[in-house]
DNA sequence: CATCTGTTGTAATGATTGTAACAACATTTA
DNA sequence: TAAATGTTGTTACAATCATTACAACAGATG
């Protein structure tokens, strides 16, 4: 096993609740199954005498079991049993807080006001993809899109494939390399505003979902994306008729 | 929302990577759907200075969106998404260390020794049923038991009942409160060993698999319970021997 | 328009906590 | 008796918590 594997597993493991020494001493136990104090000390490269609060943790957290010869020896839990009830737990604990979390949000301690006449920004790749998945899967109605095909694949068209087909979904984009459903109007083509040269990952698009809400990414190449979000009603018009120029623009140009 | 429950909350988020004051704020945020960052530090009682990192951190872990008003404002992603996008990103990380260690666990790098003679502690009431279910789902050939229903109510039961029909399941215990499997036997009554007056919860239990393995499971009441397992023939054939005599003893006495 | 007041946003600093790293000591074993 | 094992204590460090100071900005007022 390389340090960079190594590194990232402990990064994980400490993630999930243990400290650098716990991670390495369990990795370090795993890669001889069982052992003294001193020949884990050797493995794992973590000082003899810090070895035995980390083991006694370890044993808290189920990942240990001791055996009381003289001297004493441990033994591993087997990874998926013992990284598999530390998740487990984790997931538990998450749920509760999700729901907690929801009763919360569903009842504001304050009367929220205009909220929906701000614009949001959101940053990261990730984060646009995440925000566009739950933005597609509560749709109701309809979706009217205007995207890069660097934009859609993956995730954002797997949600859209998933979309019950009592909603319609509208694409313009200059290419659609995804499975088709019945519901689905697709106009992929090249079109004017995705044209230019720009370096690859193109993360342009213009998503509509129930002509209440509107998101627009940007961005490309090297350069952070970013999006925008609202559910002013006049941001989602100025979008809803720019969507309806260009739909027209580019029905005119197929003939 | 009681102090409690906060506190519970804080703790949960903590473990989903979340600072004290991240955590606090988030939650703020969530009682307003959207705020100031004055009106974030009074709903959530972090200082006002140090409520603008945490947002920024907050952001980058896509749980709050900004809109660049003057002042600024924050939104708050609804939790379903945001903690469910947060522990996703767990989950994954967990399963790839899962396969890592694996990979470690089953390739050890030093001849394995006698790891089999040993007999290996458990502490903790929790931890022995995890390890109990570990045990039991693991079994090929038959299960053979000897346990107070405090011990096997709950997941104990539900993995015996969730065992393969060609896993031979005999249990001798004071009772068994849970369905039966066409290849269970159960002889559900109170047994000698387990007749005293000892306060519950009792954890006493003898479980032996496949010939194998066994592990005994010890305390009561306020005592920490504790277990041990081997793998070691003579302990195994140790309990066994115990188990067929307890067995006969039982037969006789039903006549 | 200049001035004043209050608010917002940022950076710096100090206190606290938990972990890592190491040293010293006590006990046990061969 | 020397080496190994197990325990305890100390120090350094990093991250977070908590607070302070200050500049810039926005709005109100004369």
């Amino acid at each position: 096993m390389t340090s960079v594997d190594q590194n990232r597993l402990v990064e994980i493991l400490k993630n999930l609740g243990l400290t650098k020494y716990e991670a390495l001493v369990y990795i370090g136990l795993l890669g001889i199954r069982e052992g003294s104090a001193t020949e884990i000390h050797e493995i794992s490269g973590v000082p003899r005498a810090s070895v035995y609060p980390a083991l006694n943790r370890l044993m808290q957290k189920n990942l240990v079991s001791i055996s009381h010869t003289s001297p004493r020896r441990y033994r591993a839990t087997p990874p998926e049993e013992g990284i598999g009830h530390l998740l487990s737990r984790i997931e538990v604990n998450a749920d509760e807080a999700k729901e907690t979390l929801r009763e919360i949000h569903q009842k504001p301690i304050q009367k929220v006001r205009g909220e929906e006449e701000l614009i949001w920004s959101i940053y990261g790749k990730e984060h646009i993809i995440d925000r566009l998945v739950d933005l597609i899967e509560g749709a109701k109605v309809d979706i009217r899109l205007m995207a890069h095909w660097d934009l859609l694949q993956g995730e954002v068209a797997d949600a859209l494939i998933g979309i019950p087909p009592a909603v319609k979904v509208e694409m313009i984009c200059d290419r659609w390399e995804s499975e088709r459903q019945p519901h689905f109007t697709v106009l992929a083509e090249p079109v004017q505003p995705f044209r230019d040269s720009i370096p690859p990952p193109n993360m342009a698009g213009m998503f509509l979902v129930d002509g209440k809400q509107v998101m627009v990414s940007m961005g490309s190449g090297d350069e952070m994306p970013s999006a925008l979000f609202s559910e002013s009603a006049g941001f989602v018009q100025f979008f809803l008729r720019y969507y309806r120029f260009i739909l027209d623009w580019k029905k005119q140009s197929d003939q």
